[in-house]
RNA sequence: UCCUCCUUAGCUCAGUUGGUUAGAGCAUCUGACUGUUAAUCAGAGGGUCGUCUGUUCAAGUCAGACAGGGGGAGCCA
């Protein structure tokens, strides 16, 4: 057996470090820096800490300690000592080096100091090995673990919903096209379109866009429901908070309430953060770090006061802002940023909140999450249940969207239409085919009941979490417009 | 898709009102030193200044087009 080695993690941490003084143990790991030809950080990928190897003066041979460059992989045997130098408390005092794979200093491109989170974009198949990126990659793992622990914690069946569809009636973007008919020379049908009867499924299929409307199939045998997996849009959009391919989380609950639905989000959020704070204590830490050194370049008036773990706790010990959409709106009438003409879009009801909006509300305002909820009927999907008692031209739907400092929109969600007439009046108005959606009606036509849900983009939750502003730093390698490298 | 900014050594960046041989730190190589923490010290190599076109006696510097990237907007998660 080749693998008998200690992962770094477990050599370091606390207890064990100390009791492991004395005993021989087997490294495995890339080279991070090569101090003083005798001192070797060393990184597993197991923690952000390096451990440091010793290779004592006169007891390695010269050609040996030529190959220990940054990025070329060892294995080390040695004995665990107390550290006689700074900054550990334990190091392993080499007796072998072996070159797992050399790395040629010359060519490989990460060194041992500051590299923009640009360049390593470009190199997204290297970064995983800097102190940014490790973080940031094994927080995104914890809180996928976490997602799936507070929903099985919570009797909720883990549905996969399909990622190849034929449903185009959301109308949640634009779609990527999936078809095996050749691009050129495909049969046309009578009217000259083309003939998907011959495609692939004998019909036109996309990738979803949401698993939503085969979750509330699920919600209404099982209740309680959530999916976790990619989801693809199509849309040109090119900012820090898009990307083609993301993962989203879509709970979907019968007999919920909105009421019921919003406390589900607050809770889940709150459980993904305090999971984050009490497994990856290392990784946040040095992302704060990071984060604080970063803000000292802004000017004063940019930074946001909060370091990040503040941030987290403080997200976590309060409670999240609810108002209406039509609070909202008043209180952005009333506001000075308003009076003194600061926002580029006009303010009035009916309006769909820009970007401009939310985040006066949420930084500026209340300085912490706000769920908004009673949106304008005419903005939002079909498939939102409508309110009673509106008054006549402002009608509204049980909607309800979470926005987070810094983020925007991270949890869009609503109470659904369970009441068959209003649903397919509402389906009329909007021109969406009864027919082709006959299937999703059964459940509003066999045993139906209130129900809500939400959809979470799981890649602003990272983003939320760890402070970074890319949201292609949170994705391993990130499909946008123009770019689908490695 | 729109607005805006950027592109100079492997990386991060400087480069004056257009002017002769384009600079620094880190990295690399050579040597020294040796309990270092992005080690330090001395020296060396490394650039068709994103691409193309134009203005000019002369372009890294000015203008235009294109490409790539950043930030913002829209669409949304």
């Amino acid at each position: 057996m080749f693998n008998q080695r200690v992962k770094i993690k477990q050599l370091l941490s606390g207890t064990d470090a100390k009791s492991a003084v004395g005993s021989e143990v087997v490294v495995m790991g890339w080279v991070r820096t090569f101090r003083n030809n005798q001192f070797i950080a060393l990184n597993d990928g197991s923690t952000n800490n390096n451990v440091q190897i010793v290779a004592s003066l006169g007891e390695f041979n010269e050609a040996i300690l030529k190959r220990i460059t940054t990025g070329a992989s060892i294995k080390a045997t040695g004995v665990v000592v107390e550290s006689l130098g700074k900054g550990q408390t334990v190091e392993v005092k080499a007796t072998k080096i072996e070159i797992l794979g050399d790395s040629d200093a010359e060519k490989y491109p990460l060194q041992p100091k500051k590299h923009s989170l640009e360049f390593l974009r470009e190199k997204a198949h290297l970064r995983f090995r800097t102190n940014t990126f490790g973080s940031v990659f094994r927080i995104r793992h914890s809180l996928a673990f976490a997602v799936h622990q507070f929903f099985n914690d919570r009797g909720f069946l883990y549905l996969h919903t399909p990622i190849i569809t034929s449903s185009d009636a959301e109308g949640a973007g634009e779609m990527f096209r999936v078809t095996t008919l050749p691009l050129e020379g495909a049969a046309k049908n009578e009217a000259g379109e083309i003939d998907f009867t011959q495609d692939f499924f004998g019909k036109s299929t996309n990738l979803t866009v949401s698993g939503q409307l085969e979750g509330e199939l699920g919600a209404m045998a099982f209740s309680d429901i959530y999916t976790f997996g990619p989801t693809f849009r199509a849309e040109n959009s090119n900012t820090t908070r898009h990307l083609a391919e993301f993962w989203m989380i879509e709970p979907e609950v019968a007999f919920n309430d909105l009421e019921d639905n919003m406390n589900l989000a607050e809770d889940f959020i709150k459980h993904l953060i305090d999971y984050v704070m009490k497994h990856n204590q290392d990784d946040l830490a040095f992302l704060d770090s990071r984060l604080a050194e970063e803000e000292k370049q802004l000017p004063t008036e940019k930074r946001s006061g909060l370091g990040l773990v503040e941030k987290l706790k403080f997200v976590l010990e309060n409670g999240f802002e609810r108002i209406t959409y039509t609070e909202a709106i008043d209180i952005l009438l009333n506001s000075n940023h308003y009076k003194k003409k600061k926002f580029t879009y006009d303010v009035k009801w009916g309006i769909d909140l820009q970007s401009e909006h939310e985040r006066y509300l949420v930084e500026q305002h209340f300085k912490k999450p706000v769920i908004v909820t009673g949106y304008p009927a005419a903005i939002k999907a079909f498939y939102m249940r409508m309110n009673d008692g509106c008054e006549a031209g402002k009608e509204t739907v049980a909607a309800m969207d979470i926005l987070a400092p810094g983020i925007g929109e991270i949890v869009g969600g609503s109470q659904r239409e369970e009441r068959l007439d209003k649903l397919e009046a509402r389906m009329n108005e909007m021109h969406i085919p009864l027919e082709e959606m006959s299937y999703y009606l059964d459940t509003r036509r066999f045993g139906s009941v209130p129900h809500a849900g939400f959809g979470l983009g799981f890649e602003r939750m990272v983003q939320f979490v760890t402070g970074m502003t890319n949201i292609r730093d949170v994705i391993a390698f990130a499909r946008t417009p123009k770019n689908c490298e490695y």
